[in-house]
DNA sequence: TAAACGTTCAC
DNA sequence: TGAACGTTT
Protein backbone atom coordinates (compact mmCIF):
# COMPACT_ATOMS: atom_id res chain seq x y z
CA UNK A 1 0.00 0.00 0.00
CA UNK A 2 1.22 3.75 -0.74
CA UNK A 3 -0.06 5.90 1.87
CA UNK A 4 0.28 9.32 1.83
CA UNK A 5 0.91 10.93 5.57
CA UNK A 6 -0.15 14.27 5.88
CA UNK A 7 1.94 16.61 8.48
CA UNK A 8 0.88 20.26 9.98
CA UNK A 9 1.64 20.55 12.76
CA UNK A 10 3.19 17.60 14.02
CA UNK A 11 6.61 17.79 12.26
CA UNK A 12 8.42 14.74 14.22
CA UNK A 13 8.88 11.20 13.88
CA UNK A 14 8.66 10.63 17.83
CA UNK A 15 5.60 9.90 19.00
CA UNK A 16 3.58 10.23 15.65
CA UNK A 17 0.84 8.35 15.44
CA UNK A 18 -0.10 8.49 11.94
CA UNK A 19 3.29 8.24 10.38
CA UNK A 20 3.81 4.81 13.29
CA UNK A 21 1.33 3.16 11.53
CA UNK A 22 1.66 4.07 8.07
CA UNK A 23 4.95 2.54 8.12
CA UNK A 24 3.76 -0.83 9.66
CA UNK A 25 1.07 -0.84 7.06
CA UNK A 26 2.85 0.18 3.60
CA UNK A 27 5.21 2.17 1.65
CA UNK A 28 5.17 6.20 2.94
CA UNK A 29 5.39 9.83 1.16
CA UNK A 30 5.35 12.10 4.19
CA UNK A 31 4.49 15.59 2.45
CA UNK A 32 3.86 18.64 4.65
CA UNK A 33 1.01 21.19 3.66
CA UNK A 34 0.80 24.64 4.23
CA UNK A 35 -2.12 25.78 5.92
CA UNK A 36 -3.58 29.56 5.67
CA UNK A 37 -3.20 32.03 8.22
CA UNK A 38 -0.08 31.04 9.89
CA UNK A 39 0.69 34.13 12.14
CA UNK A 40 4.05 35.65 11.19
CA UNK A 41 7.05 34.07 13.86
CA UNK A 42 4.94 30.79 13.51
CA UNK A 43 5.83 30.67 10.05
CA UNK A 44 9.67 31.58 10.31
CA UNK A 45 9.51 28.86 13.49
CA UNK A 46 7.31 26.46 11.18
CA UNK A 47 10.41 27.23 7.85
CA UNK A 48 12.82 26.10 10.61
CA UNK A 49 11.62 23.27 11.65
CA UNK A 50 11.00 22.19 8.30
CA UNK A 51 14.39 21.89 7.57
CA UNK A 52 15.46 19.77 10.67
CA UNK A 53 12.75 17.26 9.82
CA UNK A 54 13.92 17.20 5.99
CA UNK A 55 17.23 16.36 7.61
CA UNK A 56 15.44 13.46 9.54
CA UNK A 57 13.86 12.25 6.95
CA UNK A 58 16.79 12.33 4.55
CA UNK A 59 18.72 10.48 7.49
CA UNK A 60 16.43 7.39 7.20
CA UNK A 61 16.41 7.36 3.47
CA UNK A 62 13.45 9.26 2.61
CA UNK A 63 12.37 12.87 1.33
CA UNK A 64 9.81 14.79 3.10
CA UNK A 65 7.50 16.08 0.27
CA UNK A 66 6.65 19.62 0.56
CA UNK A 67 3.75 20.60 -1.31
CA UNK A 68 2.63 23.67 -2.88
CA UNK A 69 -1.10 23.25 -3.12
CA UNK A 70 -3.72 23.07 -0.54
CA UNK A 71 -4.83 19.71 1.18
CA UNK A 72 -7.54 18.79 -0.81
CA UNK A 73 -5.56 19.43 -4.11
CA UNK A 74 -2.58 17.91 -2.96
CA UNK A 75 -3.80 14.58 -2.36
CA UNK A 76 -6.03 14.43 -5.93
CA UNK A 77 -2.55 15.55 -7.53
CA UNK A 78 -0.76 12.47 -5.40
CA UNK A 79 -3.77 9.73 -6.72
CA UNK A 80 -3.32 10.46 -10.15
CA UNK A 81 1.07 10.93 -10.38
CA UNK A 82 1.50 8.47 -7.43
CA UNK A 83 -1.00 6.11 -7.27
CA UNK A 84 -1.65 6.63 -3.68
CA UNK A 85 -3.71 3.88 -2.67
CA UNK A 86 -3.80 6.04 1.12
CA UNK A 87 -4.12 8.66 3.55
CA UNK A 88 -3.16 9.00 6.92
CA UNK A 89 -2.71 12.13 8.93
CA UNK A 90 -3.06 13.08 12.42
CA UNK A 91 -6.39 15.59 13.10
CA UNK A 92 -6.13 19.03 13.01
CA UNK A 93 -8.16 20.74 15.97
CA UNK A 94 -8.37 23.80 14.13
CA UNK A 95 -12.43 24.55 13.45
CA UNK A 96 -12.35 25.40 9.91
CA UNK A 97 -9.53 22.92 8.82
CA UNK A 98 -11.51 19.92 11.16
CA UNK A 99 -14.37 20.54 9.09
CA UNK A 100 -12.91 20.54 5.59
CA UNK A 101 -10.58 17.67 6.79
CA UNK A 102 -13.73 15.14 7.83
CA UNK A 103 -15.88 16.19 4.17
CA UNK A 104 -12.52 15.92 2.05
CA UNK A 105 -12.00 12.80 4.02
CA UNK A 106 -15.59 10.95 3.71
CA UNK A 107 -15.52 11.91 -0.30
CA UNK A 108 -12.16 9.97 -0.51
CA UNK A 109 -13.03 6.90 1.28
CA UNK A 110 -16.36 6.97 -1.24
CA UNK A 111 -14.12 6.69 -3.59
CA UNK A 112 -12.50 3.97 -2.18
CA UNK A 113 -9.13 5.39 -0.77
CA UNK A 114 -8.39 4.46 2.41
CA UNK A 115 -8.37 7.19 4.92
CA UNK A 116 -7.12 6.67 8.73
CA UNK A 117 -6.49 9.72 11.21
CA UNK A 118 -5.40 9.64 14.40
CA UNK A 119 -4.79 11.53 17.81
CA UNK A 120 -1.56 13.52 17.82
CA UNK A 121 -1.93 16.79 19.37
CA UNK A 122 -3.86 16.49 22.65
CA UNK A 123 -3.51 13.88 25.57
CA UNK A 124 -6.73 12.40 24.83
CA UNK A 125 -9.50 12.13 22.28
CA UNK A 126 -11.81 15.34 22.48
CA UNK A 127 -14.71 13.00 22.52
CA UNK A 128 -13.53 11.17 25.70
CA UNK A 129 -13.62 15.03 28.14
CA UNK A 130 -17.16 15.49 28.82
CA UNK A 131 -19.51 15.59 31.61
CA UNK A 132 -21.85 12.52 32.44
CA UNK A 133 -24.50 14.58 30.77
CA UNK A 134 -22.45 14.74 27.87
CA UNK A 135 -22.11 18.40 27.60
CA UNK A 136 -18.83 20.06 27.77
CA UNK A 137 -16.85 21.29 30.67
CA UNK A 138 -16.69 24.82 31.17
CA UNK A 139 -15.11 24.84 34.85
CA UNK A 140 -11.80 23.98 34.92
CA UNK A 141 -11.51 22.36 38.19
CA UNK A 142 -14.00 19.92 37.73
CA UNK A 143 -12.47 18.59 33.75
CA UNK A 144 -9.21 18.43 36.00
CA UNK A 145 -10.37 16.06 38.54
CA UNK A 146 -11.56 13.70 35.68
CA UNK A 147 -9.10 14.06 33.55
CA UNK A 148 -6.42 12.83 36.34
CA UNK A 149 -9.05 9.73 36.10
CA UNK A 150 -7.99 8.51 33.14
CA UNK A 151 -5.23 6.82 31.73
CA UNK A 152 -3.68 8.37 28.52
CA UNK A 153 -2.18 6.21 25.63
CA UNK A 154 1.06 5.22 25.45
CA UNK A 155 3.73 6.61 23.03
CA UNK A 156 4.28 5.03 20.16
CA UNK A 157 8.12 4.53 18.93
CA UNK A 158 10.27 6.82 16.71
CA UNK A 159 10.20 5.89 13.62
CA UNK A 160 13.63 4.57 12.53
CA UNK A 161 13.47 2.83 8.84
CA UNK A 162 10.77 2.63 6.70
CA UNK A 163 9.88 2.25 3.19
CA UNK A 164 9.50 5.43 1.09
CA UNK A 165 7.64 5.77 -1.99
CA UNK A 166 9.23 7.25 -4.64
CA UNK A 167 8.78 10.71 -5.16
CA UNK A 168 11.57 11.70 -7.62
CA UNK A 169 9.13 11.03 -10.40
CA UNK A 170 7.05 13.62 -12.79
CA UNK A 171 5.45 15.38 -9.96
CA UNK A 172 7.31 19.12 -10.16
CA UNK A 173 3.45 20.21 -10.59
CA UNK A 174 2.86 19.82 -6.74
CA UNK A 175 6.13 19.66 -4.96
CA UNK A 176 8.09 22.12 -4.44
CA UNK A 177 11.11 23.42 -1.64
CA UNK A 178 11.00 24.57 1.64
CA UNK A 179 12.04 27.98 0.77
CA UNK A 180 10.38 28.45 -2.06
CA UNK A 181 6.96 28.12 0.25
CA UNK A 182 8.47 31.96 1.71
CA UNK A 183 7.82 31.64 5.24
CA UNK A 184 10.68 33.80 6.05
CA UNK A 185 9.81 37.33 6.13
CA UNK A 186 11.29 39.54 3.43
CA UNK A 187 12.29 42.08 5.90
CA UNK A 188 13.78 40.45 8.78
CA UNK A 189 12.92 40.50 12.45
CA UNK A 190 13.67 36.90 13.04
CA UNK A 191 17.33 37.40 14.79
CA UNK A 192 16.21 37.55 18.30
CA UNK A 193 14.63 34.14 17.61
CA UNK A 194 17.28 32.89 16.34
CA UNK A 195 19.03 33.54 19.20
CA UNK A 196 16.56 31.52 22.06
CA UNK A 197 15.18 29.02 20.08
CA UNK A 198 17.03 25.79 18.51
CA UNK A 199 14.07 24.10 15.87
CA UNK A 200 13.68 20.40 15.97
CA UNK A 201 12.36 17.61 17.80
CA UNK A 202 15.95 16.51 19.31
CA UNK A 203 16.21 19.68 21.20
CA UNK A 204 12.73 19.81 22.08
CA UNK A 205 13.36 16.54 23.63
CA UNK A 206 16.53 17.65 25.18
CA UNK A 207 14.74 20.98 26.78
CA UNK A 208 11.64 18.71 28.26
CA UNK A 209 13.90 16.48 29.42
CA UNK A 210 16.68 19.37 31.35
CA UNK A 211 13.12 20.93 32.45
CA UNK A 212 11.67 17.71 33.82
CA UNK A 213 14.84 15.83 35.26
CA UNK A 214 16.38 19.56 37.32
CA UNK A 215 13.86 22.71 37.48
CA UNK A 216 9.98 20.55 37.23
CA UNK A 217 9.53 20.03 41.40
CA UNK A 218 11.18 23.89 41.71
CA UNK A 219 8.10 24.96 39.18
CA UNK A 220 5.44 25.66 41.20
CA UNK A 221 7.87 28.70 43.07
CA UNK A 222 9.54 29.48 40.16
CA UNK A 223 7.11 29.49 37.37
CA UNK A 224 5.88 32.74 38.95
CA UNK A 225 8.99 35.02 38.18
CA UNK A 226 10.33 36.24 35.00
CA UNK A 227 13.61 36.86 35.15
CA UNK A 228 14.25 32.92 36.08
CA UNK A 229 14.01 30.57 33.82
CA UNK A 230 11.50 28.09 35.94
CA UNK A 231 9.05 27.60 33.21
CA UNK A 232 9.46 24.86 31.06
CA UNK A 233 9.52 26.42 27.60
CA UNK A 234 8.42 23.91 25.29
CA UNK A 235 5.44 26.18 24.09
CA UNK A 236 7.03 26.61 20.68
CA UNK A 237 7.56 23.13 20.54
CA UNK A 238 4.01 21.97 21.24
CA UNK A 239 3.25 24.36 19.11
CA UNK A 240 5.05 23.35 15.88
CA UNK A 241 4.48 19.69 16.94
CA UNK A 242 8.17 19.07 16.81
CA UNK A 243 6.99 17.89 20.64
CA UNK A 244 4.33 15.41 21.42
CA UNK A 245 2.63 16.57 24.45
CA UNK A 246 1.55 12.55 25.44
CA UNK A 247 5.76 12.20 25.72
CA UNK A 248 5.85 14.99 27.94
CA UNK A 249 2.78 13.61 30.29
CA UNK A 250 4.46 10.05 30.24
CA UNK A 251 8.52 11.31 31.03
CA UNK A 252 7.24 13.55 33.56
CA UNK A 253 5.25 10.92 35.32
CA UNK A 254 7.33 8.45 34.90
CA UNK A 255 10.70 10.04 36.30
CA UNK A 256 8.87 13.05 38.98
CA UNK A 257 5.49 11.52 40.02
CA UNK A 258 6.07 13.10 43.27
CA UNK A 259 6.78 16.39 42.50
CA UNK A 260 5.55 17.60 39.10
CA UNK A 261 1.44 18.15 39.40
CA UNK A 262 1.85 21.78 38.91
CA UNK A 263 3.64 20.96 35.86
CA UNK A 264 0.96 18.38 35.07
CA UNK A 265 -1.82 20.69 35.60
CA UNK A 266 -0.29 23.19 33.05
CA UNK A 267 -0.71 20.48 30.53
CA UNK A 268 -4.72 19.74 30.93
CA UNK A 269 -4.90 23.20 30.79
CA UNK A 270 -4.18 23.22 27.46
CA UNK A 271 -6.30 20.78 26.81
CA UNK A 272 -8.93 21.95 28.56
CA UNK A 273 -8.34 25.29 26.11
CA UNK A 274 -8.49 22.78 22.91
CA UNK A 275 -11.86 21.04 24.11
CA UNK A 276 -13.35 24.88 24.74
CA UNK A 277 -12.13 25.77 21.20
CA UNK A 278 -13.92 22.58 19.68
CA UNK A 279 -16.86 22.98 21.68
CA UNK A 280 -17.07 26.74 21.02
CA UNK A 281 -15.38 27.41 17.76
CA UNK A 282 -17.21 30.63 17.72
CA UNK A 283 -14.88 32.11 20.43
CA UNK A 284 -12.33 32.46 17.51
CA UNK A 285 -13.60 35.80 16.95
CA UNK A 286 -16.55 36.40 19.49
CA UNK A 287 -16.67 36.64 23.47
CA UNK A 288 -17.77 33.38 25.03
CA UNK A 289 -19.80 35.10 27.88
CA UNK A 290 -22.43 36.90 25.21
CA UNK A 291 -22.58 39.81 27.93
CA UNK A 292 -19.32 40.83 26.27
CA UNK A 293 -20.68 41.45 23.12
CA UNK A 294 -22.16 44.79 24.38
CA UNK A 295 -18.77 45.95 26.29
CA UNK A 296 -17.84 49.57 25.61
CA UNK A 297 -14.66 48.96 24.34
CA UNK A 298 -12.75 52.17 23.35
CA UNK A 299 -10.44 50.84 21.26
CA UNK A 300 -7.97 53.63 20.41
CA UNK A 301 -5.74 53.04 17.96
CA UNK A 302 -2.83 54.98 19.20
CA UNK A 303 -3.06 53.06 22.53
CA UNK A 304 -3.00 49.56 21.18
CA UNK A 305 0.30 50.18 18.75
CA UNK A 306 1.79 52.42 21.81
CA UNK A 307 0.96 48.90 23.68
CA UNK A 308 2.40 46.43 20.54
CA UNK A 309 5.41 48.44 20.46
CA UNK A 310 5.76 48.17 24.18
CA UNK A 311 5.69 52.21 24.95
CA UNK A 312 3.23 52.43 27.09
CA UNK A 313 4.72 53.90 30.23
CA UNK A 314 4.05 50.94 32.26
CA UNK A 315 7.96 49.20 32.47
CA UNK A 316 6.61 45.71 33.43
CA UNK A 317 3.98 46.08 30.15
CA UNK A 318 6.71 47.47 28.19
CA UNK A 319 9.25 44.59 28.84
CA UNK A 320 6.87 41.72 28.23
CA UNK A 321 5.91 43.49 24.87
CA UNK A 322 9.55 44.07 23.84
CA UNK A 323 10.47 40.44 24.63
CA UNK A 324 7.43 39.38 22.51
CA UNK A 325 8.94 41.46 19.40
CA UNK A 326 12.26 40.33 19.83
CA UNK A 327 11.71 36.49 20.79
CA UNK A 328 8.75 35.54 19.87
CA UNK A 329 8.12 34.81 23.05
CA UNK A 330 6.21 36.22 26.80
CA UNK A 331 6.84 34.64 30.18
CA UNK A 332 3.18 33.56 30.94
CA UNK A 333 3.43 35.94 34.54
CA UNK A 334 3.68 38.57 32.40
CA UNK A 335 1.65 37.22 29.32
CA UNK A 336 -1.38 38.01 32.04
CA UNK A 337 -0.35 41.44 33.12
CA UNK A 338 -0.23 42.58 29.58
CA UNK A 339 -3.63 41.00 28.43
CA UNK A 340 -5.27 42.39 31.92
CA UNK A 341 -3.75 46.15 30.80
CA UNK A 342 -4.80 45.94 27.28
CA UNK A 343 -8.43 44.73 28.18
CA UNK A 344 -8.72 46.35 31.31
CA UNK A 345 -6.30 49.78 31.69
CA UNK A 346 -6.61 50.33 27.63
CA UNK A 347 -10.35 49.17 27.13
CA UNK A 348 -8.84 47.51 24.20
CA UNK A 349 -10.96 44.73 22.35
CA UNK A 350 -9.05 41.14 23.51
CA UNK A 351 -9.75 40.06 20.12
CA UNK A 352 -6.69 42.59 19.08
CA UNK A 353 -4.77 41.18 21.21
CA UNK A 354 -5.11 37.90 20.19
CA UNK A 355 -4.55 38.73 16.80
CA UNK A 356 -1.20 40.77 17.60
CA UNK A 357 -0.50 37.71 19.25
CA UNK A 358 -1.25 35.62 17.01
CA UNK A 359 1.56 36.79 14.52
CA UNK A 360 4.34 37.90 17.06
CA UNK A 361 4.14 34.62 19.13
CA UNK A 362 6.60 31.55 17.90
CA UNK A 363 4.26 29.70 20.22
CA UNK A 364 1.06 30.46 18.22
CA UNK A 365 -1.18 27.79 18.92
CA UNK A 366 -4.73 28.62 17.98
CA UNK A 367 -6.86 27.06 20.62
CA UNK A 368 -4.16 28.52 23.60
CA UNK A 369 -4.19 31.67 22.09
CA UNK A 370 -8.13 32.00 21.81
CA UNK A 371 -8.70 30.72 25.49
CA UNK A 372 -5.84 32.70 27.06
CA UNK A 373 -7.40 36.15 25.37
CA UNK A 374 -10.86 34.94 26.37
CA UNK A 375 -9.75 33.84 29.75
CA UNK A 376 -7.81 37.61 30.78
CA UNK A 377 -10.23 39.38 29.24
CA UNK A 378 -12.98 37.91 31.92
CA UNK A 379 -15.28 36.65 28.98
CA UNK A 380 -13.89 33.11 28.94
CA UNK A 381 -14.36 29.94 30.55
CA UNK A 382 -13.64 29.47 34.04
CA UNK A 383 -12.43 33.12 33.74
CA UNK A 384 -10.98 35.60 36.56
CA UNK A 385 -13.99 37.62 37.99
CA UNK A 386 -13.28 40.83 35.56
CA UNK A 387 -12.63 42.98 38.31
CA UNK A 388 -9.54 41.17 39.02
CA UNK A 389 -7.24 43.53 37.35
CA UNK A 390 -3.44 43.48 37.91
CA UNK A 391 -1.81 46.24 39.07
CA UNK A 392 1.54 46.29 37.00
CA UNK A 393 3.50 47.88 39.77
CA UNK A 394 2.46 45.52 42.72
CA UNK A 395 3.10 42.42 40.06
CA UNK A 396 6.80 44.24 39.35
CA UNK A 397 7.14 44.52 43.26
CA UNK A 398 5.85 40.87 43.86
CA UNK A 399 7.22 39.22 40.92
CA UNK A 400 10.58 40.88 39.52
CA UNK A 401 11.72 42.74 42.98
CA UNK A 402 14.87 43.20 41.60
CA UNK A 403 13.66 44.41 38.07
CA UNK A 404 16.10 42.22 36.78
CA UNK A 405 13.16 41.85 33.88
CA UNK A 406 12.89 44.80 33.65
CA UNK A 407 16.42 46.20 33.37
CA UNK A 408 17.24 43.37 30.63
CA UNK A 409 14.16 44.68 28.41
CA UNK A 410 14.09 48.17 28.73
CA UNK A 411 17.44 49.51 28.60
CA UNK A 412 16.46 53.35 28.96
CA UNK A 413 15.74 52.90 32.46
CA UNK A 414 18.36 50.65 34.22
CA UNK A 415 20.11 53.78 36.04
CA UNK A 416 17.00 54.22 37.95
CA UNK A 417 16.62 52.20 41.63
CA UNK A 418 14.75 48.87 41.86
CA UNK A 419 11.84 51.03 43.16
CA UNK A 420 11.61 53.77 40.94
CA UNK A 421 12.68 51.31 37.88
CA UNK A 422 8.91 49.88 38.32
CA UNK A 423 6.97 53.20 38.03
CA UNK A 424 9.44 55.83 36.69
CA UNK A 425 6.27 58.56 36.70
CA UNK A 426 6.67 58.24 40.65
CA UNK A 427 10.28 58.98 41.19
CA UNK A 428 11.84 62.05 41.94
CA UNK A 429 12.83 64.77 39.98
CA UNK A 430 16.70 64.35 41.06
CA UNK A 431 16.79 60.75 40.01
CA UNK A 432 14.90 60.54 36.98
CA UNK A 433 17.64 63.32 35.80
CA UNK A 434 20.87 61.17 37.69
CA UNK A 435 19.40 58.45 36.02
CA UNK A 436 19.53 59.88 32.57
CA UNK A 437 15.64 59.43 32.14
CA UNK A 438 13.34 62.09 30.65
CA UNK A 439 9.84 61.43 30.87
CA UNK A 440 8.05 62.05 27.66
CA UNK A 441 11.12 61.69 25.77
CA UNK A 442 13.35 58.97 26.79
CA UNK A 443 10.26 56.83 28.39
CA UNK A 444 7.04 57.64 28.05
CA UNK A 445 4.74 58.85 30.48
CA UNK A 446 1.94 56.33 31.48
CA UNK A 447 -0.98 56.10 29.17
CA UNK A 448 -3.26 55.97 31.59
CA UNK A 449 -2.70 55.70 35.52
CA UNK A 450 -3.11 52.78 37.23
CA UNK A 451 -5.94 54.06 39.83
CA UNK A 452 -7.61 55.94 37.23
CA UNK A 453 -7.20 53.13 34.94
CA UNK A 454 -8.69 50.28 37.04
CA UNK A 455 -12.14 52.75 38.20
CA UNK A 456 -12.37 53.18 34.17
CA UNK A 457 -12.43 49.40 33.66
CA UNK A 458 -14.70 48.47 36.78
CA UNK A 459 -17.28 51.76 35.16
CA UNK A 460 -17.08 49.97 32.09
CA UNK A 461 -17.96 46.53 33.44
CA UNK A 462 -20.60 47.79 35.37
CA UNK A 463 -22.54 48.66 32.06
CA UNK A 464 -22.80 45.00 30.83
CA UNK A 465 -23.14 43.35 34.60
CA UNK A 466 -26.79 43.26 34.26
C1' DT B 1 -3.17 32.57 38.65
C1' DA B 2 -5.86 40.00 42.11
C1' DA B 3 -6.22 44.06 44.39
C1' DA B 4 -8.49 47.56 47.18
C1' DC B 5 -10.62 48.76 51.16
C1' DG B 6 -12.52 48.51 55.49
C1' DT B 7 -12.32 46.81 60.30
C1' DT B 8 -9.95 44.93 64.14
C1' DC B 9 -6.27 44.41 67.12
C1' DA B 10 -1.47 44.72 68.84
C1' DC B 11 1.90 47.57 69.84
C1' DT C 1 0.96 53.19 62.97
C1' DG C 2 0.55 49.08 60.75
C1' DA C 3 0.00 44.08 60.34
C1' DA C 4 -3.71 40.82 59.74
C1' DC C 5 -7.92 39.51 58.24
C1' DG C 6 -12.50 39.58 55.92
C1' DT C 7 -15.29 41.67 52.41
C1' DT C 8 -15.98 44.02 48.14
C1' DT C 9 -14.93 45.15 43.50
Amino acid sequence: MEIAVLLRNDLRLHDHPALSQAVLDGKILPVYVLEENLGDAFKYWTHRNLETLQSSFREIGGELFVSRLPLPETVRALQEELAITAVYFNQSHHPQQRIRDEEFALQLVGEGLIVRIFEGTMLLPPSESVKGNGEPYQVFSPFYKQFRTKSIPPTVPRIREALFVGCDLNIKSISTDITSLQLVPSIPWTHGMDEIWTPGEDAAIERIQTFIDEDVAAYKITRDFPAISGTSRISPYLAIGSLSVRSVYHYTLKTQPDVSEAFIRQLIWREFAYQMLIHFPHTVSKPLNPKFSKFPWLNNEEHYEQWCLGQTGVPLIDAGMRELLSTGYMHNRVRMNVASYLTKHLLIDFTKGMSWFWNKAIDADFANNTFGWQWTSGSGADASPYFRIFNPYLQSKKFDSEAVYIRKWVPELRGLSNQDIMEPDQASSDALEKAGVVLGETYPRPIVPHKAGRARALLAYEKIKK
